[in-house]
DNA sequence: CAGAATCCTCGAGGATACTG
DNA sequence: CAGTATCCTCGAGGATTCTG
């Protein structure tokens, strides 16, 4: 074994383990479904609003902009009145496609057994006030 | 095109979308790490915490709890004076190490170009006052 | 060793109203 | 249309102390 033996120093940490890094990047509330209504292609800010179930428009604008500053989508206004402004994902938000669409795929598979499996420990652990 | 037209009803949920329910369950702040040093193995409740910089017991204790609900993580107690548990992931759990390596790749590939957007962004918008 | 119990802070996110 | 600006709530997560 390569890294054995006890009393080893912390070799994991919050600010170097890449894990945290995107997940302080998509594991925002509205972040991945925002990135999932933008991944097919250029779209205006209404379009996503009204795509996306119960978001408003701060907590868009407030997505959108994280998103633009770290470099995953981009913004393109056409000056005009009313503005028409349209978000597409940048080429580095769009190497981020194949990671999302597998952890995606895998809660489309999986989410049915962790239910199953919540239902089981609540059972289990805490007959009374289930979740 | 299948989907087209405007005016069409929200088709992204938090409720069904699979991307939130997979962040449901990473995405608290010490889950990935805690998926990090479990994966190779069975391994220890103090080795856990040792591994992982600055943990609390109650945060890693209510991680790992998190987990073993959501049938990612189990638990194996020994009962002796002291006792001994030990934690390795489940069947389930290990499912989910395929996409999160991706992520976690994804991040370390990737996350210098995040840092430059992000100091690019501020520069323009936001002279004063960095990150 | 592996937690449980309390208390407290701080900021993500919601509700609402206004605007170029 | 595409946002800003405020105010407010609530719970994730930290610090500390106690225990079988």
């Amino acid at each position: 074994m390569t890294a054995s033996a006890k009393t080893k120093q912390p070799d994991i940490s919050l600010a170097v383990c890449g894990y945290s890094k995107v997940i302080e990047i998509i594991s925002n509330k509205w972040t991945a479904l925002v990135i999932y209504a933008i991944e097919n292609g250029s779209i205006r800010y209404g379009e996503i609003e009204r795509r996306i179930a119960g978001i408003s428009k701060k907590m868009l604008t407030q997505t959108l902009r994280k998103l633009e500053r770290d470099g995953i989508v981009q913004r393109h206004i056409t000056p005009s009145v009313p503005p028409m402004v349209e978000y597409s994902l940048t080429l580095l938000g769009q190497t981020l496609l194949r990671p999302m669409r597998e952890l995606r795929q895998w809660g489309r598979d999986n989410y049915m057994h962790v239910e199953a499996a919540r239902m089981q420990y609540d059972f289990t652990y805490n007959k009374d006030s289930m979740d």
